[in-house]
DNA sequence: ACATATGAATTGCATATACAATTATTGCAG
DNA sequence: CTGCAATAATTGTATATGCAATTCATATGT
């Protein structure tokens, strides 16, 4: 595993990361979403909506960056719950920040919804096979880290 | 490789795969992204401009068959870099469809943006490690050629 | 030839995403 | 106490994404 000059050709990666991670979003977004869809959910709302049941009460810059998202983001993709009366924003330890709770009727939802998500994430496991499916997790979870230290927003020197 | 009983205990996939993958992609678009607005363009601007280099001529349902997106996306994706005059939409064989044809323009900043696209991918490469990057197309390959036989819009039965 | 089915692209609608700018509040230095 | 920096959330703007419905245009059966 050293740098050692090798007599092997060395094997670059081929074709764009970020185009073939969103292709792949993309269409295992699709099948999340033709799942979910049979509770009125779209994916992402689902995931929102596990976060602040496992996480909340908790302020909503705290849930963006757990969650890895812009604050911003956040902000909007709460709306649509709260609308459905799934999550309230309730005032927080000083005046500017908030807590975004789950309410009842949010866990029966959630609950609810669990397991049409189990069975999307169990026909991908079909799907691509559950070695697949695991040795994709520990890659995504690993490059997550790695890619933690970069500051997320590149920093332009400013000026 | 039987599925025969193992006296090892099974290991299962833990977590959203979507989940995972949407924040492996944000972060991932925003290191693209960061090096690309250096040209002001997206990342995904510059995938389809590349797209329309290599592919053009080509007819936008064809183009957004191969790129793995609905159309509509695809209608609405060109739409700036028609406005920026990177593109044009043409007459096509028939009144009804049309051909997607890059401009001189088009090539020259499609050239420009290569560079910084270049320069995001190598740093990937560096914080990654190639070999991880290698694993990560591999798979994503791997996984999209396996989710192609699904369908796209998990065919509800009609009626 | 005509009515209908099929095909191609687009538009309507809703959500997801993030950077920049804004609003409001708090904390701190003098 | 006052003014300014720091913090938290949100809004402005622009793009990305896809399903459903729509608009044309072509093909097809009778």
């Amino acid at each position: 595993m050293q740098a050692e000059p090798s007599t092997q050709a060395p094997v670059l990666p081929q074709g764009c990361t970020n185009f073939k991670l969103r292709q792949l979003m993309r269409r295992v977004a699709n099948h999340y979403d033709a799942e979910m869809a049979k509770c009125g959910l779209k994916t992402t709302q689902y995931s929102l909506l596990s976060h602040v049941l496992k996480l909340g009460p908790i302020r909503p810059g705290d849930l963006a960056t757990e969650m890895k998202m812009d604050a911003s983001t956040l902000t909007r993709n709460l709306r649509p719950l709260v609308d459905a009366g799934w999550v309230t924003l309730e005032a927080g330890a000083d005046a500017r920040s908030r807590l975004v709770h789950i309410t009842e009727a949010g866990r029966d939802k959630r609950a609810e919804a669990q397991r049409y998500w189990k069975a999307a994430q169990l026909a991908l496991n079909e799907v691509l096979g559950v070695e697949r499916v695991l040795a994709l997790h520990a890659l995504v979870d690993d490059s997550l880290d790695l890619l933690a230290v970069l500051p997320v927003q590149e920093a332009g020197n400013d000026e």
